[in-house]
DNA sequence: AAGTGGTCTAGACCACTTG
DNA sequence: AAGTGGTCTAGACCACTTT
């Protein structure tokens, strides 16, 4: 576990919002990593010199956000992207029963490219700036499933090679956030229905121009700054995209 | 604006959990009413005879869970379910650019039937319990993008009539609350992708077969208790059903 | 038993909206 | 100016986890 000091000063309208911005600034920086515990509430409103409330206001939010993990009795610790936390809230498949099983991914192509203007738009960047291009096969109960198109800027994952994602021990966001220190808070998803074209069809062991749905993804880390655009055709005649309201 | 009484003791774990169970409580009874506002955080801390510190802790909770308002300098009032809301929290559908757009409704059918096992089940009800179900075609800017085939049990929405229906001011889960004392708070989706079939096709003004969307929402109100069972069949040749996450 | 987060109190003062 | 919610303080005590 590394030890935690506190960051300078950061602008904010109010106080909590401040030791939020600390916080957050404290966590980019790696200074506390993933699954590394803070000190405790009244260690750490001390040095940050608030009342204990106001430590606790800040807490809570980034608890809201996903950035925290508050377990009573243990402390509190930086967000660890494990398959608990990919499954509740990045992967929306669930078997028409409403049952949800973690797939398994094969990767197929893994490439280093220049970005076309759709996914540099959707990625933030400029067209023709490198991007990695990952293609996956996710089976569910040994039958492919889902057809991921994954895009991702180079300058945030320096040094990464196919054998590094496919060795990766747990979730392609349990990698980004390990290896690269990009923790994926968030994303928004397009959803939409399409005929399926010959690639995806010959993958899913469906006929060409089968109804899928295709889905939309860019994934963000801090500031919502995009961190990753994924495509992924899904055949959902045994499965459905879940969501809540 | 209706007097305000607080309701009886309710029973939970913390003290402020047992305060919101009684402005609930107070909101399902129509004690305080959609659009309501409640008396400030000082009258209400000593009615409840509670510190100011819990009783905010209480709204806040309920201000999260969308039942209630806060707008500082005004008050606390009980959410009404009005379009904007209703864009915000129910309505998924955006335009390839983006842009989002209310739809113009046209019900087609309003009839009582039989609840056949499906829906039933969906509704949490028994097989062959009545209930209203009602057809719409929603379009955006004149073309016809969505057929929604509404369920909705009679017990909850005694006297509903097609009138009614259609002479609403506002959006359907404003007519559920305004005049039935139904709230809708949130609701669980399953989209899937499938071949239109003959009637959406004809609505829609698509060819049979065509790649469309198929969502399934059932609505809830307090306790997860559903309200409504939804079939959607969307067009998305130039729209995207879209979510965060 | 010691250490952690969770709840609760009883205020003070600030920021915003409205008459 | 009066009334509302928003922020912040400085504690006390409870519930849970670990050693």
């Amino acid at each position: 576990m590394s030890e935690y000091f506190a960051s300078s000063f950061v602008k904010g309208n109010s106080l909590y919002i401040n030791i939020k911005s600390k916080l957050i600034e404290d966590i980019k920086q790696g200074v506390v990593r993933p699954g590394d515990f803070l000190p405790n509430e009244r260690e750490l409103s001390k040095r940050f010199d608030v009342a204990i409330g106001t430590l606790r206001r800040a807490v809570e939010e980034l608890v809201a956000e996903g950035v925290l993990v508050r377990q009573q009795g243990r402390g509190t610790s930086v967000r660890l992207q494990d398959r608990d936390q990919f499954m509740f809230q990045f992967f929306k498949i669930a078997a028409r029963d409403g049952t949800r099983e973690f797939p398994s991914v094969k990767t197929l192509e893994f490439a280093k490219i220049r970005a076309k203007s759709y996914e540099a738009k959707a990625l933030g960047i400029q067209t023709g700036q490198t991007v990695f291009r990952v293609l996956n096969v996710l089976s569910i109960s040994n039958k492919p499933v889902i057809f991921d198109k994954i895009f991702i800027p180079e300058f945030m994952f320096l040094g990464l090679s196919r054998k590094k994602f496919e060795d990766r021990s747990s979730t392609i966001y349990a990698l980004y956030q390990n290896d690269f220190c990009v923790t994926v808070l968030g994303g928004v998803e397009r959803v939409r229905a399409i005929d399926c074209e010959k690639k995806a069809a010959d993958l899913l062991n469906i006929e060409l121009g089968h109804s899928v749905l295709s889905i939309e993804r860019v994934a963000y880390t801090f500031g919502q700054k995009p961190a990753e655009f994924r495509v992924s055709v899904v055949n959902t005649s045994h499965f459905d995209y879940v969501t809540s309201l």
